[in-house]
DNA sequence: CCTGTTTTGTGAAATAAGTAACAAAAAACT
DNA sequence: AGTTTTTTGTTACTTATTTCACAAAACAGG
């Protein structure tokens, strides 16, 4: 098993890239075409490839249809992945509002909060008290869910999640979660990622003065 | 100049574990406290402190207020960041709501749309068309964007923002930008590590069965 | 004041990730 | 049919990051 996170996102890079080449009409593509695409090595792409046992064509390159196919199945896009949120705050809003899920492949099946002015069991996505969870995972299989709750609530979201038989995570809250047992989680932290761009801008003005 | 990005996001979490372990009364901390804390081992703690020229003390750890202190220093967060928002969409909207940068010393000054039925040039954060950007990032002096606008307009909102002068920007538009000049681009793709925690869920998955 | 313990700071070792280089295969051209 | 060109796939190399390990400093207790 492959475990390294920025090559796994590379691979969707190339997905992704690979949709916009067929869409212009290409139908085999090189590693090249590949790394222009996303900004890297041609190297990179075939080390990527090799990696995960994707072979092209020696002069002829890859053909795009079968590579999409088996970029899909390498991250699980085979069929549609159905995926939960749980607190309907801003976060939340705006992932449940969100139209780019759809054409990737990605269901937001429900949304869970506390709050019972939230609830609305019959709209097109259901928002549902935090108790229904379990039975609602259960019933759909759902591995994956996403965690947009006040800092407070977030680790016991996530047991509850664990609970539920939930296998990944994607964690809004910018605090570290104690995960139990082999669920996955990701965490995305936008006040890090903004201090984190702070950083680079204050750096570079430093080192240009000099 | 360290460029580790990895490096730079734990400092941050250093930071915010600090501020917590403050909150309960630690005057003083070891350099296992903030392992334990981030999740890393003390080792990385101590090289990442070493690498910024931050030094504790010999059996003694190291000072709360002082490592605060020399952290913000290191992060830019000596006075408050402001920041502007392009596109004022679900994410956009979100990120304008979030309540949680303020206590992080990042100020939200405006926000700027095509959508003329958005404006609202006197509320708290003003909403301006895009156009005015350049003379609000002129006179402001700010330096930090973020792109919230459909992917077909975030590559020439990237292109206005260098041109006002913005040095970083956070981009959640997800494709790749091309950078011109000396402008930091960190790019957070929400698709992207959905598909990675569905990628090592089902990885999971199939090792335990073998 | 000496001995034992704790904890830092750093240089060395180990691991991981990315890049380069090139043989081998395949197509194209003559 | 042979030669040249192109492009893969993989091995070797380089660079980056993390982890280990231990000397040196600082405090504590007797």
């Amino acid at each position: 098993m492959i475990t390294n996170k920025s090559c796994i996102i590379r691979l969707s890079r190339y997905k992704n890239a690979l949709y916009r080449l067929r869409a212009l009409g290409f139908v085999k593509v090189f590693s090249d075409n590949l790394a222009d695409a996303i900004g890297v090595l041609p190297s990179q792409v075939r080390k990527d490839f090799s990696l995960f046992g994707i072979s092209g064509n020696k002069r002829g390159g890859y053909q795009v249809d079968s590579l999409i196919e088996k970029l899909n199945t390498i991250l699980g896009k085979e069929q549609t992945q159905e995926v939960i949120i749980a607190g309907l705050g801003n976060i939340g809003n705006a992932l449940m509002k969100y139209k780019g899920f759809e054409k990737e492949g990605l269901k937001i099946s429900a949304c869970f909060d506390i709050d019972s002015t939230k609830y609305s069991r019959d709209s097109d996505i259901p928002v549902l008290p935090l108790e229904e969870m379990k039975e609602f995972v259960r019933a759909k299989r759902i591995k994956i869910g996403v965690i947009a709750v006040p800092d407070i609530a977030a680790q016991s979201v996530l047991d509850m999640m664990t609970a539920c038989g939930i296998k990944g995570v994607l964690n809004f809250a910018p605090l570290r979660l104690r995960a139990s047992g082999d669920i996955v989680v990701n965490n995305v932290n936008l006040e890090l990622e903004l201090e984190n761009v702070i950083y680079f801008v204050n750096a570079q003005e430093k080192t240009k003065v000099s």
